[in-house]
DNA sequence: GACTAATTCAAACAAATGTTTTATACTAAT
DNA sequence: ATTAGTATAAAACATTTGTTTGAATTAGTC
């Protein structure tokens, strides 16, 4: 076999489909390699075969998530850079929380990262705040323009941190 | 041995101090019973004599929370009933927050409170509800009378909600 | 001081779980 | 068709971990 890259997608793919949405919902510890691949109707030892560890596919899946990030999601997030910041302010607002609340395929993102700011492991929380950091930046700018230049940068950040934590609060309060 | 409540209260309790803090530091996966036997000093088997399972520890760790709560938290919250809604507001947040923010020991429960709210393990966030259902009682009346009475419910609640999303949210980005 | 109950301890047990192994089936190039 | 590299499968391995056991020790009671 030549084609590294292009073959075998199949199981490997499949198995890192299942770990995302599973991973997402009961967390890395809670995870069992055995259960990930009976869902994606592999054999035990592939998750060792394609990722070499558990922890791997774990890095691989958080990976994958920032990946989709850039694509999609920051995608719906910049698609109306034209109106007044106002304007743009509520876009924002609206796309995170149809993201952060939404039960398709696309919150198992948020999932991780909740999981990862409540329990942090590893380095994998530095690959998680390259999802938050460039979203923060973009608020950022928002704000800034719609308070003004008079307006310091602790206050343009305070800003945001209320802005984004009201959003967020209402993933972390959804199961109460 | 007669006095079963008063005696051995020693490794007992000592059991539970230390579980509380490396269950809030850890999760509960991630924490072994040698660890906190190890850490308390006691032998391995101490756990399930005096608590029957590693489950049943965790249970009476967030009773004990709640049960702390009820005393020394909301004490710490009701101090001043006495100012106006406003003044009550700024003091419940405060309050709110340096409880939420503080590395003292009592920052544990709301660790535990957090990982809950995260990942809800069988019926104990229930339990856990009985310490976040007060407090949102107390800031729903203050912000209704701030708010006066033409204030509809789902917007005294919204309040409530964006003032404690913005709290809490200090919490969960403190790792970022 | 003897006796009974409670506690502590070391060891072992049993189940779960990540990982490795070894053999077999498959795919593609020569 | 043969062969070499790849993928899959079943079983075994090794470690971790919650729990149990049974003996030894301690503490309280008569």
């Amino acid at each position: 076999m030549v084609n590294q890259e292009n073959e075998h997608i199949k199981t490997r793919e499949r198995i890192l489909a299942i770990a995302c949405e599973v991973f997402a919902k009961r967390g890395f510890r809670n995870t069992t390699v055995r259960d990930i691949c009976q869902q994606a109707g592999v054999n035990v030892a592939s998750v060792n075969y394609y990722f070499s560890s558990k922890e791997k596919l774990y890095e691989e899946v958080c990976k994958y998530a920032c990946g989709i990030s850039s694509q999609d999601g920051d995608q719906r997030f910049k698609l109306d850079s034209s109106g007044n910041p106002e304007e743009q302010l509520k876009s924002f607002v609206q796309a995170l929380l149809t993201n952060v609340l939404g039960n398709e395929p696309s919150s198992w993102r948020h999932m991780i990262m909740s999981r990862e700011m409540v329990q942090p492991t590893n380095a994998l929380s530095i690959i998680v705040r390259e999802m938050i950091k460039p979203r923060f930046q973009q608020l950022y700018s928002i704000v800034q323009e719609l308070l003004g230049k008079k307006a310091s940068d602790e206050t343009v950040r305070r800003c945001c941190f209320s802005i984004t934590g009201q959003c967020l609060y209402y993933r972390f309060a959804q199961p109460v």
